[in-house]
DNA sequence: CTGAAAGCGCTTACAG
DNA sequence: CTGAAAGCGCTTACAG
């Protein structure tokens, strides 16, 4: 039962040609290439036939590259992630590219052994949104000459391609909200991993704060260890909340600390209103539907993904390095 | 700065020795080889200095297999796929295979085409939740002695792997439930796919209404249009709620239909108390979160991830045909 | 207008 | 104990 698909071989002869001729058929080549109309029609029909498809391995094996771009991300499971991937496999196919992704769980050593895994694999372009200690890896494709994209985590050693948000300011607008509608004790729920990113959320609330003149004392952060389980979290934060019961607002943020926090404050039986208020980063389903809905900082999924998409084709279709872009786009703050 | 990768070559050259020893050693075929303890000590480390990794596009094309499993979904921003998706590649990693994914938008050209593009880079095995119309080319793998396992959907015609759901049971069980509490008047809100899946869960629904003698005209059926956006699916859901006022209970036959319905029935300033009832198919934070919380007819995402791949592996580890196996599970109701 | 041949980087049967 | 050589299926410079 087992057919075995056929070569450029079987149809160079069944048509009675070359595989040059075919070759060159198959890659549009044929005008240019001045074979008659007649040769041309009968491949073709050869092919249709036939139903031949060329070996992408072969292909790849002989020119060096693949029409795939590899993306890294932490979690394909996490929305943020998954709703990019997505937009991004649809931009890339239109340009005839496809996209193979994998998840790096935030460690440096899966980053490393996925970048070694798509090179081995001839991959054009790289999307990554990357772990820390993945520097040198990464470095290694710029040197090759590889497009690279980073986006959503920055790193700073690097000089290469990022699209992200301005976290800082995301922050900063989030408590500076708070502050201006009256609240006095607040508390950020964060993750305990030093990448930018995080950091960058944590210093834009804490600007807000000393803007305001408000106290260190007077507020809390939380550090949530990042390989926590849901349970460990909420009980960690149901703690939080019992310790420090003037808190009227609460940052959270990630959004999966944010999902924790709900379950906690609901376990506490406090009630989110306007004596207890939140605002989540990355907007969500989840937050629309809640009661009462919850306030976001909504990052915009499609110009991120429209960037990093603009960026990549711009290196895949130049053989000159192109100039390295750093971009910076503000987050949304949704209240609701 | 644009550095080229070593390959077999230049280890051999460097080693002295020819590339067949360096192979050898590469794929742990030395000491059966018999090569010297002094040879493979000096290749190695060889290896390890230029960080040479072998090039595998040149090994899939020698040997015809990739280390690679395609994953062919509908969507993977959909967080059913998603989790399943993060779920095989944990697994599939643990034995050294890489799962490549693409979305399918339902459409049976783009699944034809990833099929292509898959079988094209040799990809070693297929787990898909086939679009309708994907039977020919599905049928073609199977053909060709690929390992193929279906999930999710179910393709009648087909006689291949598959593991999914009892949805009959599963729409049974809800309705059941429903009409046990007392409820009079259930509706279906469901999709207008002419999918097994989808099916039988209006099946499951209708055989319980019939044996609690329930009249057709006492319940409601709503198809939603597949291509539907968001805002059109809940100003139909909304359009039917008033038309029906009666309704004390709903079924939801999908995950993003029950998100559509909570924000229509949010709309309309309903509430979901003892007066009207709610299940979902799939659980998912938003409806623990929800309030009150939302029941949910849950997969068992776990055992559905680990039967796809036992039956992977089964089908990889042995050049014989193996057992065509269909696996049903069980959904939970889970009430809230 | 078309073809023979080299080569991409591997693996492996064969030979010694 | 190790190597020369064929071949996987393509592309393309070169030749005619």
């Amino acid at each position: 039962m087992s057919t075995k698909a056929s070569s450029i071989k079987d149809i160079a002869k069944k048509a009675n040609v070359s595989i040059t001729t075919v070759s060159f058929i198959l890659n549009g080549k044929a005008v240019e290439k001045n074979i008659s109309a007649a040769v041309i029609k009968r491949v073709e029909d050869i092919i249709e036939a036939d139903g031949y498809k060329p070996n992408q391995v072969a292909r790849s094996l002989r020119t060096g590259n693949s029409h795939i771009i590899g993306l890294i991300v932490e979690d394909i499971a996490n929305p943020f992630f998954a709703g990019i991937a997505r937009m991004l496999e649809d931009r890339a196919y239109k340009k005839g590219y496809k996209i193979l992704y994998s998840s790096t769980e935030n460690k440096a050593s899966k980053t490393s052994e996925l970048i070694n895994l798509f090179k081995s694999r001839q991959v054009d372009a790289y999307i990554i949104a990357p772990a820390l200690g993945a520097e040198k890896d990464i470095q290694g494709l710029i040197n090759e000459g590889k497009p690279v994209v980073l986006f959503d985590r920055y790193l700073p050693e690097l000089d290469v391609n990022y699209v992200g948000i301005d976290n800082f300011d995301a922050s900063h607008q989030a408590a500076e909200n708070f502050i201006e509608s009256g609240k006095k004790h607040l508390a950020l729920v964060t993750v305990d991993l030093e990448i930018e990113q995080i950091k960058d959320r944590e210093a834009g609330f804490r600007h807000a704060l000393t803007e305001a003149g408000i106290k260190e004392d007077q507020s809390v952060i939380l550090k949530v260890p990042f390989g926590n389980t849901r349970e460990e979290t909420i009980e960690l934060l149901v703690g939080m909340l019992s310790a420090h019961p003037k808190i009227d607002a609460i940052l959270f943020a990630t959004n999966y600390l944010a999902i924790s926090g709900l379950l906690a404050i609901k376990k506490t039986k406090k009630v989110i209103n306007k004596h207890l208020s939140v605002i989540a980063y990355d907007d969500g389903d989840i937050f629309k539907l809640h009661t009462p809905q919850i306030s976001a900082l909504e990052q915009p999924l499609e110009e991120i993904a429209d960037r990093i998409i603009k960026k990549i084709f711009e290196q895949l279709g130049s053989k000159m390095p192109v100039t390295i872009e750093k971009t910076i786009l503000p987050a949304k703050l949704l209240l609701r």
